[in-house]
DNA sequence: TGTACATCAGTGAACGCGCGTTCACTGATGTAC
DNA sequence: TGTACATCAGTGAACGCGCGTTCACTGATGTAC
């Protein structure tokens, strides 16, 4: 993206930096973020231990990059379905689709490597803080999913609104601010969209819905259903 | 409980497996469940590392032990406010607030020590197996909240019912065994109970409301009420 | 009450392991004239 | 096109660390007669 030109050997330490992530998430994939170990990448990858610190200067930046490059491909599906949505949505129907096309991404994307997921989602890694430009990234999906909520919101008549919460969320819209004049049921649906999701998605993919024989799909669509049919509450 | 006349020794075998497990926690607070080390929660007690083994055969019997006991830790306070709310509930009042007990229950539960919470309920430990007994007490605390909204679901009228999720519910009800004859309805507002509640904890606790300036209570609050209001879906 | 024995808590040394990271070095790749 | 030099990838040895776990042993606590 930034300056184009690149030398081959900018190439070629490109290169071996993906490769090194992606043998990261082979090995997150196997036991877990936090027994993530310089050594056996580079053992895996054929080469001596110090190699790695070439490329990355120390775990916790290889581990920042990982944290990264997980938002970075949610918000990258989050924005072609809501991209698409809003250039369909040209006529009539409104961004309603577009809330179950998001639903459906977030799915997609969680279940496609569970491992990711619970990186971005799941328990918090002990010390790890997470740097100020992936605050940035979740603050990028956060406005597609407003958008969405925007066109949806207006409509979703019927039950009668919580009032209570719909006047917290008008008093603390920091987290909006990409959307200011949107009414505080779009607020509440975002809110409910993003927490209901992931309650349903956490569970699944810890593991707690296993053994009871359930279709966790259709536990998410039921969900996706309720929301979309402006039943937040 | 199983068993009277304790030796002393036996006396002090339980009191030293209590602390070993209580500074237990103390180092899960500090640095993660996965960073777990017998041999500092031996130093912190003033004893040499192999000494833990006359308690815990090893590593894994302590954390399954841990795990146990935040298992049973929910159990205890579910069955304390679900037995509270049956043995109050003799009149007009049905569970109604049932339901909102047991979420009171769960929050508080929740974030009296999140670590706890993330052990039963985060990311799952890479090769971990839970044994049989532990699944036992999560169909124990299901049980409980199936009284409760066998109490509540048929006044939830008003919406229409997600009918497709209802089928599904009812063609898999091995998981309300203890209930046989719940209504469909009743099932799908445990689960979204599960599912939604957990969906706020999880991200609460993660600390992903943070910064947003919002109050985790209130969100919790207004997801409780949409529920307890028959707006489940 | 006193003695002989068994039980059991706790110690210290040791084993083998893998980790993150530093450092001095070798060889290959690119750059400047 | 060829030579001289700088850059940089990768190696192997090493440091210090902490881990889980085993083992032979010491001392204290309880039990049986």
């Amino acid at each position: 993206m930034t300056g184009a030109a690149k030398t081959p050997r900018e190439r070629y330490r490109q290169q071996v930096r993906e490769e090194v992530k992606e043998k990261a998430w082979q090995q997150i994939a196997g036991s877990g973020a936090s027994a993530l170990s310089l050594n056996a990448i580079a053992r895996q990858m054929g080469m001596s231990g110090p190699a790695l610190y070439r490329y990355f200067a120390n775990r916790d930046e290889l581990i920042t990059e990982l944290v990264r490059d997980a938002y970075r491909s949610l918000a990258d599906a989050f924005a072609a379905v809501g991209g698409a949505a809003r250039s369909t949505a040209d006529g009539a129907e409104p961004a309603g689709p577009g809330l179950a096309a998001l639903a459906g991404a977030l799915r997609d994307w969680a279940v496609a490597d569970p491992h990711r997921y619970f990186l971005v989602y799941g328990t918090p890694v002990p010390g790890y803080r997470a740097p100020e430009d992936i605050t940035a990234i979740a603050a990028e999906m956060m406005s597609v999913l407003l958008d969405a909520c925007a066109a949806v919101s207006p409509v979703s008549g019927g039950t009668s609104p919580d009032v209570g919460i719909e006047e917290h969320l008008s008093a603390h819209r920091g987290w909006a601010a990409t959307h200011p004049d949107l009414p505080p049921s779009a607020l509440r649906l975002a809110l409910a969209f993003w927490s209901r999701l992931h309650g349903v998605l956490s569970l699944e993919l810890a593991g707690h819905f296993t053994g009871m024989g359930l279709d966790p799909a259709r536990l998410f669509d039921a969900e996706v259903r309720a929301l979309t049919e402006g039943r937040a509450g």
